[in-house]
DNA sequence: AACCTCAAGTTAATCGATTAAACAACCGGG
DNA sequence: CCCGGTTGTTTAATCGATTAACTTGAGGTT
């Protein structure tokens, strides 16, 4: 691993590092003449010259290197899609992305802030891998971009799914197959999701839009896990006849799995006895389910990709209030007409 | 965002920047008194100075980045934990990581490991999102390590989960609990997945130990997903009594979610009529079935944490072999003994 | 011939920290 | 009073690329 400096290449061409730079760079390069760039050009391929990005951010003040904070990449599959949208971005723009996983812990923030700002690099990225809002750090800079998570206090440039509209989209599916008693399958407040009551209102405004009268008691909340759904499933189940849900919109994929499953249990079939729809189009699970599940997509990568955009000026973001990214509805199969009941 | 340098730092405290760089660094620090090391420290912490990792990395030869080069962060939700396993492991070190995502093409991996060596990034590790046998690119450095894959030719450090012993280790807990007719659900030759031969042969070995005979009927290949494992538990089920599989060993989590919807379909429910062991222990999928799956573990973290590990210098790889990383048997609820049968 | 313009380079300062080498001040010994 | 050895601190070179300012020589004008 020899190292190659900018003042190989120039001996070589027999011309000065100054030439050599403005050639390669681009910049100026007008002043140097066709031969001495095909020289320099030539010189620098043979000797296997790569420019070294330390030096150059020293004197530019730029490093073309892009920090990202993130709390958790550990623990969801959701990650990817944002940090594959970022990247892409990135990469486009000739620049890298610095991954640093903080795990949720102030200290370790703070830390991660510390040695981002230390690599001096360009812009900064605070991404939350679930929707949510965040108690930003003292010392996360002004301009720093929010990924998935709007800000507790102060207008930052922050990007986070539209999930009103979300709900919306899953609900019309639903009444567009003809349902009328339409069961929301929301998640336990104590979880404090933001998306909790978004979808919720999303669902509440396609009812009023189709003139449904909503029935209380087919809003139930539970834990957000497989096995929450197929207990809220279950309860809904039980209701007499005419007060029993046609379709089921669920909180997010893992309890539509869970609906499934009480759905079964019961001996009824998806969709012919029971529609349903999902939320996060989550990977590796939405589509393999049986029958595959119509869902609402979250939209990481789009969001990863805004934020970066904003990060490198690419965007404009406007302040005060975070950007809201359509969350598209995807047709699968777990949707159908309601079964024709007894006389109607 | 004003620059505080070192000089900033020396002017207040009345010394020299030599002087400020041995007390922060720490090098040296024995050469200059306590009552000066008191005063630069307050100093840097009055002006709020961070140091300049681009100019010390300059100086230095050492940018204290590794790079992390890997085809699919989007697709995959394995991803994560091995990025968390690099990355605890980099951040106790004092590293940051930069990633790049090349998706599997080899024009993109070229640019990212020019970027990465213009970065001058102390070391590089070159990840795979699923077990497999990799071309390395021309110009990987000789000291890159290998993450879940294997080089095609060349001795490289390299860490591989040990398939057959956690083929071993599933079969195992399923003659533990007294099966005897036992399937492998595998996935077709021409996904070419190394794991596929190497979790087979544990299976084989395992009944061999076992004293059962091999039923060549009983190994099964699908599509790893899981309308394949449904298919191939069917075609399972379909078989005549005494020579139809108690318990059946999935190449996948997915395949096992499939052979959970074959055996309701048929009225079995699982372990009571039928045992079912995965293969992966996926986020969000495994912990989430109905009854939760037992399952072999991919060891992300670990791996992940062995590649910077040997990236940065801590750990020796032993050369040629690529490193074994043990994948835990997961128990949950879906092994049971077989039914007993008619007259047994 | 004197003067100006332009093209094609080169020189040298600069970014900010590190570190080998030099230096100053003091002490004790002969 | 001079010398050698510490101790504590400074001086200045260095890492490698960028870039403002300068140089040189050719050609054009009047």
């Amino acid at each position: 691993m020899v190292r190659v400096r900018m003042a190989d290449v120039a001996a070589l061409a027999g011309v000065s590092t100054a030439t050599v730079s403005m050639v390669l760079s681009g910049v100026n390069s007008t002043r140097v003449s066709p031969q001495t760039q095909a020289r320099v050009r030539e010189a620098a391929e043979a000797v296997g010259y790569k420019t070294n990005s330390v030096a150059r951010s020293l004197r530019t003040q730029q490093t073309r290197l892009v920090g990202l904070i993130s709390d958790t990449i550990a623990s969801t599959p959701f990650a990817g899609r944002m940090l594959a949208g970022a990247n892409d971005v990135a990469r486009e723009q000739g620049h890298l992305v610095v991954l640093v996983d903080t795990e949720r812990d102030a200290e370790a923030e703070r830390q991660a802030l510390r040695a981002l700002s230390g690599q001096q690099v360009d812009a900064i990225i605070y991404a939350s891998m679930w929707h949510r809002v965040v108690e930003v750090p003292e010392d996360l800079p002004e301009d720093a971009v929010l990924l998935d998570c709007a800000p507790a206090t102060g207008g930052r440039a922050a990007v986070v799914p539209d999930e009103r509209a979300g709900g919306m989209a899953a609900v019309r599916e639903l009444v567009a197959a003809g349902h009328r008693r339409i069961a929301f399958l929301d998640a336990e407040e104590r979880f404090e999701l933001v998306a909790s009551p978004l979808r919720h209102a999303g669902y509440l405004e396609v009812l009023a839009e189709a003139g449904i009268e909503p029935d209380p008691a087919l809003h139930v909340r539970a834990e957000p896990v497989a096995g929450g759904g197929r207990e809220a499933a279950r309860r809904l189940l039980d209701l007499p006849a005419e007060r029993r849900p046609t379709a089921m919109f669920c909180f997010n994929d893992r309890m539509a799995m869970g609906a499934y499953t009480a759905a079964h249990h019961r001996g009824l079939s998806v969709p012919a006895d029971l529609s349903v729809v999902g939320y996060d189009d989550q990977q590796l699970v939405a589509a393999e389910l049986d029958p595959p599940l119509t869902t609402v997509a979250l939209p990481h990568y789009e969001m990863g990709r805004w934020a970066m955009e904003v990060a490198l000026g690419l965007r404009e973001a406007e302040p005060e209030v975070p950007h809201l990214m359509p969350c598209p509805l995807v047709r699968r199969d777990s949707v159908s007409p309601p079964p024709t009941q007894f006389g109607d």
